[in-house]
DNA sequence: CTAATAAATGAATGGCATTCATTTAGTGGT
DNA sequence: ACCACTAAATGAATGCCATTCATTTATTAG
């Protein structure tokens, strides 16, 4: 049943096409912005659109299929501009940064990300070719650019993840006792009163690999 | 039905118990290691076990509960011994190699650990103790130590799953022309003749942190 | 001895992605 | 103008999944 309210559709092709991707795209971010990614189910989005769930099938092969569409619409809001303008340890910084923010919201698409083709995201090699041509305008040897970024990507995911964990990850309970050292130092992190310690965790990783790889410019 | 062959067991409470979480834990283990996480649902847990599904939940809460069964387990296979033996650059080499390569094969974990109280994984736990005092003992200040620990293990985490993308990720297909900078980034990478690049970005990723937390010593 | 607890079975339950037969509408070729 | 083909929708399965519950039996605590 694609509508509840309303009047129904009937059997058969419709006149106009009420499906596109771009139109499956935008339903899938508002559903995840609305009850995040468990909301995010075939018939959820199919009922969202006002669609049988097997409509959607005209236009992905699969649940996979709608997450790289998202994810790809994704990378295209990470900010990659500084890139033209500024130095390049200022354009990595604020690149890792956006790119750290925008996927933190979306940590379930890191799987799918990690081991996603590029040649099935558009947006996100365009993401790529502007970060290389960056790195080679800055001096990079040019067979070291592609780890270097996938370097800083793997801090960036993992990065990503630690935005999500629980504000009392560390607390190690009944065990603190057996564990001195960490315990006491989880206590004099506290005690410096940050508001997001997943920030300095970031910034402590993003300018040591921002120093290392500024080294191996020509 | 618990057993498919042989005399199935009759219901009621059986003289000795069948289950326990290290038998549950070893059986998923087994299953993993023969079906991939796709394989480890709770019928085949179950299945491997010769008993019903539901008997399970008797000693787990949830297949949650089952992973964070492995997880800990696995954290126990990574290496801390250098922490007692060598010097600090080292000990974190070799821990961070090893960490990466047991999480390598079980990245489905990930998503998991990253937002796991350690309060709930004893041997976890223990590793980070022992991290933690080779790096109070190398120097470190006190307050910087959880924060250099989490961004090296999201640097980790990031780059257990890249060593699973697919050899080919980067090619650029039909969109080559298009992305100069990074197809060549790609081809100059690849002339190098790598066997494993992913271990070429994390070898580069991993001495850059090592040498900029080596700096915050005392 | 008895009540409570623990550990098993087996039968649901509801949700999930996906497939398929069917219907209807547009499209390209002759 | 007709006809075959393709595209896009419906609605009814399918099979798998984690989890729950009533029930049975055995052990343990008081």
């Amino acid at each position: 049943m694609p509508q509840t309210g309303g009047a129904r559709r009937r059997v058969g092709r419709p006149a106009a096409a009420v499906l596109d991707q771009a139109g499956i795209t935008a339903a899938a971010l508002r559903l995840i912005g609305k009850d995040g990614y468990d909301g995010l189910t075939m018939a959820a989005l199919a009922r969202s659109l006002h669609v049988a769930p097997s409509a959607l099938y005209n236009h992905v092969e699969s649940k996979r299929d709608v997450l790289l569409l998202v994810e790809d619409h994704l990378t295209a809001l990470v900010d990659v501009t500084a890139f033209a303008a500024e130095p390049w340890e200022s354009a990595v910084r604020k690149w890792a940064w956006s790119y750290r923010d925008v996927f933190a919201e979306h940590t379930p698409l890191i799987p799918v990300i990690a081991v996603l083709p590029v040649t099935d995201a558009p947006q996100t090699l365009a993401m790529y070719e502007t970060v290389s041509a960056g790195f080679r305008a800055a001096g990079f040897p040019e067979e070291r650019i592609v780890s270097a970024i996938v370097a800083l990507e793997s801090f960036i995911f993992g990065s990503a993840y630690d935005v999500t964990a629980p504000a009392d990850i560390f607390d190690s309970g009944s065990m603190a006792e057996s564990t001195p050292s960490f315990t006491g130092a989880v206590r004099s992190l506290a005690a410096l009163g940050h508001e997001k310690p997943a920030d300095v965790a970031f910034s402590l990783g993003l300018e040591a690999l921002i120093a290392g790889f500024g080294a191996l410019r020509e």
